[in-house]
DNA sequence: CGCATATTCAACCGACTGGTTGACGATTGC
DNA sequence: GCAATCGTCAACCAGTCGGTTGAATATGCG
């Protein structure tokens, strides 16, 4: 049974460390799709990309709801924050030699765009 | 020889996958390190260090320059700009709060620092 | 009911990972 | 010069990863 995951960094960032898994991410932006729809694009088997469901969902980026016999995935982009805000503490590296709170909150007062 | 390494989304997420590595990076927002001072805290091997540091300049994240028979490792934070853009495409996280921020500190920041 | 569809399970495979140890080249300092 | 220090290299090991195939489990449909 799903028992209750707990998203860490490392379980985030080495299910993001594979493209087929950032690019399932993508498509699911999208829209929910079912498992054997996420797999079409792909040139693997199903139950490799099943396995891929997986590992997102086990870094809490997906969800998965069974209706019927159709499984459809679901995007989590929350997942994403965690990871998110630990590299915006690296991410404001101006020649300021400011301590990770210091940065923090410079990041938060003015959030730096993505260009 | 500077072989021009392109750090992809790759080898940056499979980089930040591993907490050794995050925790080395963290010790680097402090300051510049020798490879022994990095090694330090850690309760592993200087060579296993020393793989992790290869791993970390071949995705961006740290630049490595001896002198003497002193090889200093120096964060590169512009390697994650890539990739946080990349995550920025999934949510729009508005400004970051606190929850989330102790939970970087809790996570991250705990790892013994090197003096 | 019986068959097709949707998805996972189980076993297996080769490649990679993170770790070890010991030897080694380079540099420093007595 | 010689010994200690800094760091990497090479070989090795156990465990994980991404993939396969084939069987199994649900569910829907005619």
């Amino acid at each position: 049974m799903p028992t209750a995951f707990t998203p860490t960094l490392d379980t985030v960032f080495s299910a993001l460390a594979d493209p087929t898994r950032r690019a399932i991410l993508s498509m699911l932006l999208e829209d929910d799709m079912a498992v054997t729809d996420v797999a079409e694009p792909f040139d693997i088997s199903l139950a490799a990309i099943s396995k891929h469901l997986v590992i997102l969902t086990r870094a809490g980026l997906i969800t998965q709801e069974k209706r019927g016999r159709v499984k459809w995935c679901k995007l989590e982009p929350d997942a994403l924050r965690a990871a998110s805000v630990w590299m915006q503490g690296f991410g404001q590296f101006e020649a300021v030699n400011l301590d990770a709170f210091e940065r923090f909150l410079a990041v938060e007062l003015d959030p730096p765009k993505a260009e």
